[in-house]
DNA sequence: AAGTATATACGAAAGTCTTCGTAAAGGCAA
DNA sequence: TTGCCTTTACGAAGACTTTCGTATATACTT
């Protein structure tokens, strides 16, 4: 899977792709459809063929002819996508400096004690790991 | 300062505010050439201008004359833009799971054994404030 | 075969972001 | 005053995102 870069995942591709990630290949109806059940405002289905489409084109997505219609695969995962967004905003809003995001993430939002808990655990192992 | 919503920072935009937390009210000659500092490509003059006017409609921005200059205030403090742009990330890539956003950002990079006990420290202060 | 439903392809419009050229206004110097 | 330098204002171009209408193809049904 590895490190394609996404350039800059707009607002809608995240979306999709989302819906790909817990989905599994799909095709086009099935994306809509999600697409549509997440969110209030209708998205007409050749909107979201286009952005597929276009996905395709840069390179997000592969897609296969099963019959009539085309069956699309992210090329990127969920987790490389999520360390390009973090990076980018740390980068972008926090001085380059991850420390900085996780306090901010974790100062002003509440957070359960088993949260908390699970996060201890993780530093533990994290420090272990080494 | 309070809770001015950026819509949509843009990248620039973004560029600009962190200039303006840094140095404190500014003029434009003096923004421009803090952003050329920061980057390889030129940013012409007119440019950073153009930005700062359209911030300025926007509401993020205030200004008053200095003589010929403007000076340009940001209204939005660096803490609340970090904190939206947080919460947008968690709620676009992370299903809503500011934990899950922590643990990425933690897991994925190195992080100095420092960094990692000035966490557990917040932690414990969270806790304590309950 | 004809008709219907579903898929794809194409093109274009509207909105936004970033860029800059050019013009106009204000102040300073000779 | 005349001319230069700095600043602002305006407008428009190019790129990109999202949207959809329309046309074309492909299969299924009767």
């Amino acid at each position: 899977m590895a490190d394609l870069k996404l350039p800059r995942p707009t607002d809608k591709e995240l979306e999709i792709l989302q819906i790909l990630w817990r989905q599994g290949p799909s095709n086009v109806r099935t994306v809509n459809e999600a697409l549509n059940l997440a969110k209030p405002g209708e998205v007409g289905y050749t909107t979201t063929l286009k952005l597929m489409q276009i996905m395709h084109d840069k390179g997000l997505l592969t897609r296969s002819k099963s019959g009539k219609t085309h069956i699309y695969k992210t090329l990127v995962s969920e987790g490389d996508a999520q360390n390009q967004l973090v990076d980018k905003l740390i980068d972008k809003a926090f001085q380059g400096s991850a420390l900085k995001l996780v306090m901010q993430a974790l100062g002003n939002r509440k957070s359960t004690a088993s949260d908390l808990n699970e996060i201890r655990d993780f530093l533990d192992q994290l420090e272990k790991g080494k």
